[in-house]
DNA sequence: AGCTTTATGATACAGTGTGTATCATAAAGT
DNA sequence: ACTTTATGATACACACTGTATCATAAAGCT
C-alpha cells in the first residue's frame, strides 16, 4: 500500500521488468489514489510522487491526467468487456448481465472510484469505444435504430445503473441489478418498436 | 452579440434594472461563450471581461465556474420541465416526448452547448434534481424500481438521446426522436417487470 | 570492456488561472 | 446629506501545469 519507494540511488531499477516500471508505476499510483479522493482533486505531482517517479517523467508517457486515467481506463475495461460483450451476441442476456454484475460486485472498490465523480466520464467513453467496435462488426443494416445510438444510450444506461448500485449503502444484491440492467438498458435497444 | 459594453465611466447603471445587472450578465456571458469553446476552456476572467464586470465582482456571487452554471442550467432545465414532466404523470408520454423533442429542437443551438462536453454533466445533475424533485411526491412505493434508480436512469436515456441527436450531421426529426426517447429512456421504466 | 542511446531524477522556470484583500467610487436607501 | 451596499480596478499569494536543462543510471551494441 505505502508504495512511495524512495528511489533517490537504491538498488531497484531490477533489469527484470521489461517494459517500463515506471508505466505501471504511474498506473498504480493513479488507481490508489482515486481511493481517497475524487479524480479532479488528484494532481499530476500527487501521482509522481506516489509512484516514486520523477515529476517531469510523467510528460514524457502522458500528456494530462486524462490520459492517464484513459489508459487505465480502457485496461480495466478491456477484462470486463469479456464479461459485457456476449450482451451484445444475443444469446443469453441474462447471464451476461449477471456475469458483469458479479465481476463489478468482486471488485467494487475499483469501480466504484472510476464510476464515481470526474472519472467516470471518461470510463464511459472508453467504454463505450470498445463496446462500439465490436458492435460494428456486426451490426444489422436493418434495425430501427442507429448502432451509434443504441449502443451510447445502453453504455450510459449500464453505467449509471453501476455507479448507482455502488452508491447504495444497503445495495441489491447480484441477480437484482443484472435483472434491472436487463430491464432498462439491454431488451430496449433490441426489442421491437413495434408501439407508437 | 458584441456585450462588452465598457462601464469605465459610462453612463450605464441605468436605475431601471431591479435586481443585480451583474447577475444576468454573467449569465448571459457564460451563455454566448458556451457558443464559442466548451465549457472547460471558458475561465472565469473570460466571462466577467465579456459581462463587462469587475473580475471580482465575480466570487461575491459564485464560488466557481460550475455554481454559475448550475444556476443557467437549472434556468433552462425549468422551462424545459414543462415539457417533460407531464411525462411523468403518465397521462400521454408519446405527446410529452414530442413536446419535449419539440422544445430542444428549437433551441438546437443553446441546448447543443449544454449538451455537450463537460457542460453536459452539470446540466445532468440539474436536471436530475429537478425532476427528482418532482417525481418523489407520487413516487410508488409498490414499484419494483427504487424511484431514484428510474429517474436517474431515465434522465441519462433522454440526455445522452439528445446529445447524440444534437450531434449529428443528418438528424432525425423530431418525430423519430420522441418515439426513440420513449421506446430507451422512457418506456422501459414504467413497464412491469414481467420476464426474468 | 568501451561507446552510444535512451530513460530517469531533479530542478528551475515561465505561464496561467484561482481566490482573496484592499481601496476608492458610484448607486441605492434612509 | 448621510449611510450602506455593490462594483470596478488592481495587486497578490498560491497552486498546477508543461517545458527545458543537465547529470546519471540503465540498456543495447560492437
Amino acid at each position: 500500500m505505502s508504495q512511495v519507494q524512495k528511489l533517490t540511488t537504491a538498488s531497484l531499477h531490477r533489469p527484470g521488468k521489461k517494459l517500463t516500471r515506471t508505466h505501471a508505476a504511474l498506473l498504480n499510483a493513479l488507481l490508489e489514489l482515486l481511493d481517497e479522493k475524487s479524480f479532479e482533486q488528484i494532481t499530476i505531482r500527487e501521482i509522481t510522487a506516489k509512484a516514486g517517479v520523477g515529476y517531469a517523467t510523467f510528460f514524457r508517457r502522458y500528456q494530462d491526467k486524462e490520459e492517464l486515467l484513459h489508459d487505465l481506463a480502457a485496461q480495466e475495461i478491456r477484462r470486463l468487456l469479456t464479461m459485457t460483450l456476449p450482451i451484445v451476441h444475443a444469446a443469453d442476456t441474462y447471464a451476461s448481465t449477471l456475469a458483469l454484475c458479479s465481476f463489478i460486485w468482486k471488485h467494487k472498490k475499483l469501480w466504484h472510484a472510476l464510476l464515481t465523480g470526474g472519472a467516470a466520464a471518461i470510463l464511459k467513453e472508453a467504454y463505450l469505444q470498445e463496446a462500439l467496435a465490436a458492435c460494428r462488426d456486426q451490426a444489422d443494416p436493418s434495425a430501427s435504430l442507429p448502432i451509434d445510438l443504441a449502443v451510447s444510450v445502453a453504455i450510459a444506461g449500464i453505467v449509471e445503473t453501476l455507479s448507482w448500485w455502488l452508491r447504495q449503502s444497503n445495495p441489491p444484491d447480484v441477480e437484482a441489478m443484472a435483472k434491472t440492467i436487463n430491464r432498462l438498458a439491454i431488451r430496449p435497444v433490441f426489442e421491437q418498436d413495434d408501439l407508437l
